[in-house]
DNA sequence: TATAAGATCGACT
DNA sequence: GTCGATCTTATAT
């Protein structure tokens, strides 16, 4: 995957990204993941997004070239993470929601002991970044550099057919944006579910 | 400095 | 289906 089929519109990119093999290479050992399941995040114009009010520390990357690992920390006990898209200073990220572990399954158990079933080792964002081992330290990293410990390996392109689209999940604005795309029939794909407590505010 | 809310998961009724 | 855990980040005084 270059940085060039990254660098345009996030709606754009979590298509490309989806059937993609995003691995992971640390001392534990290596884990890759199919993606089966992505969101479209956008800066400006997209009120659900993290770049919405404008740049701060947290997501900076967001901001820089696309091809980059965005990880952020969110309730207080999860990480979730995205490929930075667009460039030139526009904030753009596909969320990764789901996959299907396709190497390193052993570790990704160990990393994930509550999962029943290997289609819930990576089922849901926070899980899948649980999966792959990822944590703060892997804010930024570039996933085009072949030296880098993460990185987005090319697939063939999915048939047009088998990509689903709809409202993305957990977020409580823009629902009538379907920037949420997932491969259709994978058992993977962790499904829809409005926002919850966090996400309503007063009644 | 203080406070409210959150791109979730898993346990429990 | 509903609720609690847990803490970072951003925004308001």
């Amino acid at each position: 995957m270059t940085r060039a089929e990254l660098a345009v519109d996030p709606v754009v990119a979590a298509q490309r990204l989806l059937g993609c093999v995003l691995e992971s290479r640390t001392d534990e050992g290596n884990v890759a993941i199919r993606l089966v399941e992505v969101e479209a995040y956008r800066g400006g114009d997209d009120p659900a997004s993290h770049c919405y009010r404008g740049r701060t520390p947290r997501n900076d990357v967001m901001f820089g070239p696309a091809g980059h690992l965005y990880v952020y920390f969110v309730y207080g006990m999860h990480f979730c993470a995205n490929i930075v898209s667009l460039t030139d200073g526009v904030p753009g990220a596909v969320l990764l929601r789901a996959g299907e572990v396709v190497s390193g399954v052993e570790l990704a158990r160990l990393r994930r002991p509550t999962a029943r079933t290997d289609a819930e080792l990576a089922k849901g964002p926070a899980r899948l970044t649980t999966a792959l081992g990822l944590h703060r330290p892997h804010n930024g990293v570039d996933l085009t550099d072949p030296a880098s410990p993460v990185r987005v390996l090319a697939a063939d392109p999915l048939p047009a057919d088998s990509i689903q689209a709809g409202p993305r999940v957990g977020v409580a604005v823009a629902m009538d944006v379907p920037w949420r795309f997932w491969v259709d029939g994978s058992p993977a794909v962790s499904g829809y579910r409005r926002g919850g407590k966090a996400a309503r505010t007063r009644t």
